[in-house]
DNA sequence: CTGTTAGCGCATTCAA
DNA sequence: TTGAATGCGCTAACAG
């Protein structure tokens, strides 16, 4: 009977069943080369789980009071997936309001009134902060995300600390912050790298602007790792392309992927619970862009 | 009354319109650099038309069989948006046959069942050609995409009918092909100046080609474009960075996403019409990759 | 112009 | 087991 291509409509479907196996991915820039391998990663995930994605893009870096849900909401989806909120982004409050079904990847929200996955930033950055200190650098600069990422906040407080327990400092003038973009980089390392007494190694905030500051770095005609280190953060795969190379801390994202999705399709098929988090384990990436100063 | 945050419910309302304000948006592989500015671009446009976009990534560089339609004729939508199309895929037919509004945007298929948007791509290849011909080069490699894509097909007839129209060729032996990524950039350009009579020039596929070339020539201890010139096409943003600082063809992708936007939400409000065509001029744009040989 | 009603295409219940 | 009936929440057509 139905060889003649029988197709059930969807929207009487989940008129009855109230579920439009839809989720909505929430970003807020998908021109961040960071995004692409998360998008993939989620939207396989959600595939083979039968769900469909629609998406988001915030536009600028800030999902602050940018209102996706009034969008979402009169689209229908069955949850939704938030990636890079900020901290003072009222979403969390608005969706546990609604009662929808939430998840916040990456960055979270100040209130856990969702379940949050993200990766152990305080740890990456004192790792990173340990790599550099061993090679022998006491002068270093920080150039970071913007200071309402819980992303930010978490790096900039492992990196210092590590800094800080090792008898050192990174005064203010060494530090820089602002979106996370190669613009941010790309100003940030070229103002500290001009001070007369440049430091002899960079953190970045993530692997954009470390990609910035590697640029900043070209334009000043220095040489790196011979007269400046540099470290990112992310480890997304441009940053292993043999002209940058760059040494940074890799958050497992796939793994990442898969457990926010996981924890979203069991919050719409077995009902909302208490907020859950999961933290997931950086690695140090070694490449190219840090050595001995300069050597 | 309705101050008690009432919201329609889209189920029912796309029920009885028979609409659900949600176009599908087909890509092959959204990890690809390329992409990303597209999406962006795509999704401006819907949200401010109204329409949400709902995401199939094909996960790999071939829309072929893959079957993304039973997934969104069961996830209904208005229209569906293809980006990157094979040539041999018989998705346009099958559209066709349901009667749902499509557009083909920046590939096309091999019969123009639908509406198209795409790059005078032969035009640009040969401005790419023209231009490494006037620097003196003779010797010039080519690493296209696939043979299955237009873009591909179209670029290299392009190129190469430029150089021979100056009376020069390029050989078997210095041609390469694969998928359009860093990987076939790589590999390609890793065989052709491993050579023993390595071209002074190459001519990529599209940017990210281009990249994995760079990176190879690196690794060679080539140096460009003093040993070897690089053009790319796509002009995506990290083609501007100054460590890449690639010479290429620019495509004017904002021009090309409203435009394919606007014929899918003409369809679907005004009816399906005969098939149309929509074609945009390239430039291009000269970076630090180019220079008269061994300069 | 405001108020009422039928029906979109399913899933679910209840009757046979 | 199979078959018919109800209603999900809207919009559009129609009646008042």
């Amino acid at each position: 009977v139905k060889r003649l291509g029988y197709r059930p409509n969807a929207a009487a479907r989940s008129l009855i069943t109230s579920r439009t196996q839809t989720m909505g991915l929430v970003l807020s820039d998908i021109t961040n080369p960071f995004y692409p391998f998360l998008v993939d990663a989620l939207h396989s995930e959600f595939k083979s789980l039968g769900y469909g994605m629609l998406l988001f893009n915030a536009e600028s870096d800030e999902i602050g009071d940018v209102d996706p849900l009034g969008h979402f909401l009169s689209h229908s989806i069955d949850g939704l997936l938030f990636v890079s909120a900020t901290l003072d982004s009222s979403l969390g409050k608005a969706v546990a309001e609604q009662g929808l079904p939430a998840v916040f990847l990456n960055r979270h929200t100040e209130d856990a009134t969702s379940d949050r996955v993200f990766s152990d930033n305080r740890s990456g950055a004192a790792s990173a902060a340990r790599l550099l200190l061993d090679l022998g650098h006491e002068k270093i600069g920080l150039i970071s995300g913007p200071s309402n990422t819980s992303t930010a906040v978490e790096r900039d407080a492992g990196f210092l600390n590590e800094i800080e327990r090792r008898g050192l400092e990174v005064p203010e003038a060494l530090r820089r912050r602002g979106p996370y973009s190669h613009r941010t980089g790309y100003d940030g390392a070229l103002h500290l790298l001009g001070s007369e007494d440049p430091p002899t190694a960079l953190f970045c905030g993530n692997d954009v602007i470390a990609f910035g500051a590697l640029d900043a770095i070209e334009e000043l005609q220095m040489s790196v790792p011979k007269d400046v280190s540099v470290i990112g953060f992310d480890d997304i795969p441009m940053s292993g392309w043999l002209r940058i190379n760059l040494t940074t801390v890799r958050q497992p994202l796939p793994a990442m992927a898969r457990t926010a999705v996981g924890l979203l399709v069991d919050q719409v098929e077995n009902g909302l619970g208490d907020p859950r988090t999961e933290v997931f384990a950086t690695e140090l990436v070694y490449r190219g862009t840090t050595s001995i100063p300069g050597d």
